[in-house]
DNA sequence: GTCTATAACCCGATAGAC
DNA sequence: GTCTATCGGGTTATAGAC
């Protein structure tokens, strides 16, 4: 409603290239509840406290509001993954998968990253959204990640190695927002605390670490 | 357009149970390529050449349909899955595993999952209707699952099972619909024929053994 | 660059004839 | 039970004043 502040009488954010940061966190935080159908640009603009012409001034339509709200949001946690994953000279398995994992699972301090791990699930809206989220900002931060792995294990078919990739992906990805681990455990699925953080990171360990093992180790036949 | 045949001069279906049989699993394509708030009620009554108006006198309103299609849905593949694992008296872990993940990767002949798969993950696009779709329809049908898993591993905490679970539920749901697959590899992600079908399913059932295996093996501390 | 106002269209739901 | 017609309100996007 209220687009401007008491004190200046301007508009919230005076300058543009901040503006433009503003309307995308929001846009994030919007799209990552109610997805890409759920959310309008209304509801961007409401909650951002900017006139709906300016998403279409700084963005030229929703999809590609979308699309820049998102790659700003994977960017950041793909720099988080960058840094620990860095400095480790020969990587073990369980090293890769727990550089992979821990930053999606306990954030960098400020901001938890449920917002990202939604948003995440919301790309698959639509079908040329999640086609161009995907092909675009997705597929060439997965090569790193694909070719250690494959670094790891020589002799086995690229197709199997990108199963295991994508069975830890999509397991991590939803582990912390699954509506349906609150309604079978009465937890919150998002661990509260640092102790339960490093616990269930550990599970998530083990358990594809396990399971990468047991595919590649047998490669040939069942 | 057309929602009257030539010969008969009367509406495509004449049954009245019928037809709305004939909704529903029109609805289901249509939630499942579009998702809950990409696919208008008008989308729908078009797609089955109904009026817009039978979808409201047989279902009340769109969330009613949309958990009405899920519910049908769900209990098909459902009762695929008892049937792959009734007749097993004392159950291995792999043959649990298994017998949950064969039915949804190589349907039952007649039509695959992947309507059903791609629907599953639509019912999260709405935070409203996913809490009906996974309180009602969802969750009931996990209690046998858990049970035979923690009747297994009777020393781990059923929130670690739970985890183990619903790793095993993300990985297997997405893994014949997941778009970067089909980037990353050049193949579809829906196995090809039988051979590749088991092919998939062995991989799946040896990843995700090993993985509650590593997880309930120790489960004190790390 | 930033706003208000509005165009052009689509939505779910229902009234009421048959 | 089944249809057509329409209501009231929502949507994205843009035109045009400042």
């Amino acid at each position: 409603m209220a687009k401007v502040t008491a004190a200046t009488g301007r508009t919230r954010r005076t300058d543009g290239a901040e503006r433009q940061q503003h309307i995308l966190r929001v846009a994030v935080r919007c799209f990552a509840h109610s997805g890409y159908h759920g959310t309008s640009a209304r509801d961007i603009a409401a909650a951002a406290e900017v006139p709906l012409s300016a998403l279409h001034y700084y963005f030229s339509n929703k999809e590609e509001l979308f699309i820049a709200a998102f790659a700003m949001e994977f960017q950041r946690v793909a720099n988080q993954r960058n840094q620990a994953v860095q400095g480790i000279e020969k990587l073990s398995l369980a090293d890769l998968v727990r550089g992979y994992i821990a930053p999606l699972l306990d954030g960098d301090g400020e901001n938890d990253n449920r917002d990202f791990l939604r948003l995440q699930s919301r790309a698959l809206d639509d079908p040329q959204v999640a086609k161009h989220v995907f092909n675009r900002v997705v597929l060439p931060s997965t090569q790193p990640f694909l070719a250690a792995l494959q670094g790891l294990f020589p002799k086995t078919g690229r197709a199997d190695l990108v199963r295991c990739f994508r069975n830890m992906t999509w397991a991590v990805g939803f582990a912390p927002i699954d509506p349906l681990y609150e309604a079978l455990t009465d937890e919150s699925p998002y661990p509260e605390g640092s102790r339960k953080t490093r616990a269930l990171i550990d599970l998530m360990v083990k358990y594809h670490t396990a399971g990468i093992l047991a595919v590649t180790s047998r490669t040939a036949k069942s």
